[in-house]
DNA sequence: ACCAAAATACGAAAAAATTCGTATAACAGT
DNA sequence: ACTGTTATACGAATTTTTTCGTATTTTGGT
């Protein structure tokens, strides 16, 4: 099967993303709205943002109604894998491990996250050993 | 002391930084030629990159020799948590924790990496009981 | 059927980032 | 001092991304 390889999203195309994950299928009324909590945006930019997203892959939706519902292509793991890549590339000279204690060490993180880190980290190294 | 806040370096910027915080101070010409391995780029479009970070604060430079000697500004360590910063608020929706486990699971970290991280780990609790 | 409200489509302006051509200055070797 | 090489400065073209204005369409209420 032929893996579809999604452009990488800009970074306003990336506010939309995350609305979408967090809510599911949204109308651009809906998005829009949400945008304009953190900053002024007219819709039509908005729309204009969600329809060349749709162009590309990005986005896919739902015609029948008159308000589009939108919805993300590819899971929030897979765009978000894709990100990271290119960002431990570009930032860390390809060193995830280097990221990741930077990660630890900036933002306070909390007994519960460290210790679910933990248990990933043991999971990693059961998988690493068998195979 | 005032915190000097240095704007966030764009992609073609982030290769030059990548390649100085590798080498130490260098020439347009050594930098042009390390990019050129990976891809071509003409010199004087590196010369322009460098010459609007200097004019950003993002690099400084030795001026005394004919070949200026560029450096960065800030340090590797503080460019890579304010660009780290912007990446889990608009990738990982604020989520150190989430972009770490993905960075651990994605890319196959070595033994040594995860044993340096548990490491890290211990330290950032030891840390967080102390104080 | 008509009108106002709200949606999409489209094109293009504006802003940001990247690329490079040309002019000019500095230097090295002869 | 002359000449070819290599550097910087500068401006502008190109490309990418973001923003929005205007036209058109759809719909719901009267």
């Amino acid at each position: 099967m032929k893996k579809n390889i999604l452009p990488r999203p800009t970074e306003a195309e990336l506010e939309v993303l995350q609305i979408l994950w967090k809510q599911g299928p949204c109308t651009v009324r809906f998005v829009n709205d949400k945008l304009n909590e953190k900053k002024k945006v007219g819709y039509t930019t908005t729309l204009k943002i969600m329809q060349i997203m749709f162009e590309k892959n990005l986005l896919q939706r739902d015609e029948s109604k008159r308000s589009h519902l939108y919805h993300t292509a590819a899971k929030e793991q897979e765009t978000r894998g894709l990100l990271l890549d290119k960002f431990v590339q570009t930032a860390f000279a390809g060193s995830a491990a280097q990221l990741v204690m930077q990660a630890l060490g900036n933002h306070k993180t909390s007994k519960e996250e460290i210790a679910r880190i933990r248990e990933f980290l043991d999971n990693l190294e059961a998988d690493e050993i068998r195979g």
